[in-house]
DNA sequence: TTTCTTCCATACGGTTCAGTATTGAAAATT
DNA sequence: AATTTTCAATACTGAACCGTATGGAAGAAA
């Protein structure tokens, strides 16, 4: 509503990157099914008129929605791993905790739409490759400098993943006596180095 | 080709469980988009006509599909945790095997696909708490027997489950130097208990 | 002002799918 | 053998969607 009026005053139009922004909340919300042209224009406020103008075709929007996911992804990962010497542990721990609390609202649904996705998507299963070699390179590094074999850094880099992605695939709020409790054990058998 | 000659051989036709199977298949193949009652009614071979008489509409078969699947995971979670006393920590084992293994070549697409589905989906969502519930009883039950604190117990269950499911959603296999010893350090770390 | 470029609206055809109605054929029952 | 029941094929409506073609409005350039 306030969309349409800035709109109709003649904002200077909308680019590629407001419908990659579109599509990355409709991927949140209604996952890769919600990747439709004439949804994404309603959400807009626009017609398809526009998304042709700025895409090629739907083909088009798809990959520039999972390049767009992809740099954002290892962006994110670069600026929490970016320890000084010394916080490493914290910064692990930082990382762990981002994706488990409910901070993530938007991000995680994309993550595991995308992953979900690249059961059956070629391209989203090299975007998925990439994001993941490359969190794992950063973490793996700071459980290095915490004094853990390369061997063991993969291994709890893999761990610390895996399980941050499947915690948030799981729906046991009613089995849970004490959630808190659950997480803190998790993270110190994840994070915790034995020197 | 062959599925054509028995059915026209006059097999005593289709019913519900049949239509449940091929959905289920195709859940595991093309996600919950490949739910579909026309594509599904060509994966069996038969059109619509058959689909609407075993059920209401696509609404049922959803329904039933969710229930059948449920029903699936709790029978094999009691199988696999139905261990004699002594043989805990290699029930736990082979349960954490049995998901990281190339064995479920459809399980674990099935499985992350409803999981993936239940972000959107009420039904869904409350399957997949019961059976988040009832594999985590299971498990949690055998940790205890193996003299881990309740809180402990549960701490590992959730941790077991979340790093199965997460880690079939990454894609690390360009980037794990040694993946068999990751898996192994990371079956250490869940299900060895201190005594 | 006129022309051109940019950006979007509208209208259209084609496809896929859900759901309904009707018909038909084999099986079971009488 | 006649009839009823069970199950599936066919044909249809309507909606959602992709992609194209065309026209039009606003701003920039001439």
């Amino acid at each position: 509503m306030e969309e349409k009026t800035i709109r109709k005053a003649r904002q200077p139009s909308l680019d590629r990157s407001a419908w990659i922004k579109g599509a990355l909340a409709a991927l949140s919300e209604e996952g890769h099914a919600g990747l439709r042209v004439e949804t994404l224009a309603k959400r807009l406020n626009v017609t398809k008129g526009s998304f042709y103008w700025h895409f090629e075709d739907r083909h088009d929007l798809v990959g520039a929605v999972l390049e767009a996911w992809k740099l954002g992804r290892i962006a994110d990962i670069h600026k929490q791993t970016a320890a000084p010497s010394g916080k490493e542990l914290a910064a692990l721990r930082h990382t762990l905790e981002v994706y488990s609390t409910s901070r993530n609202r938007k991000g995680l649904p994309i993550e595991l739409a995308v992953r979900e996705w690249a059961n059956r998507d070629t391209r989203a299963t090299a975007i998925v490759a990439e994001v993941d070699a490359e969190r794992m390179r950063c973490t793996a590094r700071l459980f290095e400098k915490l004094g853990a074999s390369p061997a063991e850094a993969t291994a709890r880099s893999l761990l610390l993943y895996a399980y941050v992605f499947g915690f948030s695939l799981m729906r046991c709020d009613h089995f849970l006596p004490n959630p808190a409790a659950a997480k803190v054990w998790i993270a110190d058998c994840i994070a915790c180095v034995s020197t």
